[in-house]
RNA sequence: GGCGGCAUAGCCAAGUGGUAAGGCAACGGUCUGCAAAAUCGUUAUUCUUCGGUUCAAAUCCGAAUGCCGCCUCCA
């Protein structure tokens, strides 16, 4: 088995080779936590939950570190806008955070630090920058001294040269190079404030995650994530930061999420089109959610908009009917069997630079596959057949557990659907119950007109009815 | 101004040298009292355009056009 990553370090596919055997150490930039998360946090989150899903089920043992920024310029402005406390709004959105991942079926990272708890730390590598002549204090503040890292601007491609030429830097004459950054700013009044040697002050946004890493991970680490705008400025610094504290690679694979649009244009706050997750969960299952993330592959900008996920859910609801189909069909209470062909060709391309996209192509092409069999097992029956849809439902079960999606019982998901579909409208469900009563009776009399009419009826209320010889079953449109 | 990415059917989307996955939508068949679900079939001789390399290109190279991102906080 060889795995394929896409490294931003080297612009191209790497085969990924861990710096210790089986162990992977990885970490993702989190959120700064000042307003609610919205659906671009989701797609960062939801990819490197299913990576770090991936590479657990192929062995590996693996480290997930997840920060929180928890301190920083815009926590502070929302506070002062607010009234309330720095550190009382970081936790509010903090639990914010957990509520929507946990409503996305995102598993926890091993260590979820915030910068706040790891002051000291960050103070300590300043410390060393300092001494070894990469940083230098400034009325309070403390930079990093761009021009003394070599390889500042290797991650994202860029020159010190070039950057100047169009330079869109605020220009603080006080720095000796316009792209000198913050490591420590001085307290100004009001601010969330920590002893250091330069006085008290605060963390730069940067220095943070540098520090958390060190701490957590140590000097190399295998991934280090993100969102594709974190490249550059944010993991530049960050890798010389590192790098020149302790002379070592940093970070083996750069891995770097696209974003997400929202009908055709960027969220911004200028357009006001900011989706927030637990809106999102207003509309849509959260497994609709994952699954339309997922369906491209992780570096390309994906489109949010009614009609893509409407198609999630008709797609998901596909792969519900056959697994309610083929449970029904099964043993009871199946047990995962041996993996199958679904599970190996899955694999392949999650493999290829973690490719659900095609993955999920594979699994709708099994789903088609396993209706035909269940169809024409209808007429003939047989151990072969039925081991072929055990190893079938397995293989589903496990994909499900990578992608995070599949997890509900048949069940409990169409009946989650028909409560989602319900909040849309002001149908009472009293009343689909009774007319699908008044229609059975009229089916049973044979007055199809009868039957057809209320059919009519709950058609225009966006109810779908299914009869099925055990009954009839509905569904919201 | 600098750096980078993308362009595949009506829509979404895989495919990075060997002859176009998958989903949605549409239309037709099977099933059904009729539907729904499921299934079968049809829907790109062709991958923005023009050159080049090759026995062979959607895939590699060059150019053009269009869209987008980063360079300022941003997932």
């Amino acid at each position: 088995m060889t795995i394929y990553l896409y490294n931003t370090l080297s612009r191209k596919k790497e085969i990924f080779e861990t710096v210790e055997p089986n162990k992977v150490k990885m970490y993702v930039c989190g959120p700064t936590v000042y307003d609610a998360s919205h659906i671009g946090h989701a797609r960062s989150v939801v990819v490197f939950d299913v990576l770090v899903r991936y590479l657990r089920a192929r062995g590996f043992d693996v480290v997930y570190v997840r920060n929180f920024t928890d301190v920083d310029d815009k926590i502070i402005a929302k506070a002062n806008q607010t009234g309330m406390s720095c550190m009382d709004l970081a936790e509010k959105f903090i639990q914010e955070f957990y509520v929507d991942m946990d409503a996305l079926k995102v598993e926890r990272a091993t260590y979820e630090p915030r910068a706040t708890h790891h002051i000291d730390d960050i103070i300590r590598i300043v410390q060393i920058l300092i001494d070894k002549g990469h940083a230098y204090p400034l009325d309070g503040d403390v930079y990093f001294a761009v021009d003394r890292f070599s390889g500042y601007g290797k991650l994202s491609g860029r020159k010190l040269d070039d950057m100047e030429a169009g330079a869109r830097v605020d220009v603080d004459i006080r720095k000796r190079n316009p792209f000198d950054f913050a490591l420590w700013k001085a307290a100004k009044p009001g601010e969330p404030e920590w002893d250091s040697p330069w006085g008290k002050g605060r963390p730069g946004w940067h220095i943070e995650c540098s520090a958390m890493s060190f701490a957590l991970l140590g000097e190399t680490i295998d991934i280090h994530g993100g969102g594709m705008d974190l490249t550059f400025p944010h993991h530049e610094n960050e890798v010389a930061q590192s790098e020149a504290a302790f002379g070592k690679t940093f970070v083996k694979y750069w891995v770097h999420n696209g974003f997400v649009n929202i009908n055709h244009e960027k969220m911004s706050k200028s357009l006001g089109n900011f989706l927030l997750i637990k809106d999102v969960l207003k509309s849509y299952h959260p497994e609709v959610v994952r699954l339309f993330l997922l369906s491209s592959h992780y570096r390309s900008p994906i489109d949010f908009n009614d009609k893509i996920m409407d198609e999630s859910s008709t797609a998901l609801d596909k792969v519900y009917t056959l697994l309610a189909r083929l449970e029904k069909r099964l043993e009871k209470n199946p047990v995962l069997s041996q993996s199958g062909d679904l599970w190996e060709r899955f694999c392949e391309a999650m493999d290829d630079d973690l490719n659900t996209a095609k993955g999920i192509g594979l699994v709708f092409e099994s789903v088609r596959i396993l209706n035909h069999l269940l169809d024409e097992s209808d007429k003939t029956f047989s151990s072969t057949l039925q081991q072929t849809l055990l190893t079938a439902w397995s293989d589903l079960q496990k994909i499900g557990r990578i992608l995070g999606v599949f997890g509900e019982v048949p069940d409990q998901y169409a009946s989650d659907r028909r409560s989602l579909g319900l909040q849309k409208t002001d149908v009472d469900p009293a009343w689909i119950e009774q007319m699908i009563a008044d229609r059975t009776s009229a089916r049973k009399a044979r007055e199809w007109q009868k039957a057809d009419e209320i059919r009519k009826q709950l058609e225009a209320m966006n109810v779908i009815i299914e009869d099925r010889p055990d009954g009839t079953l509905w569904r919201m449109g």
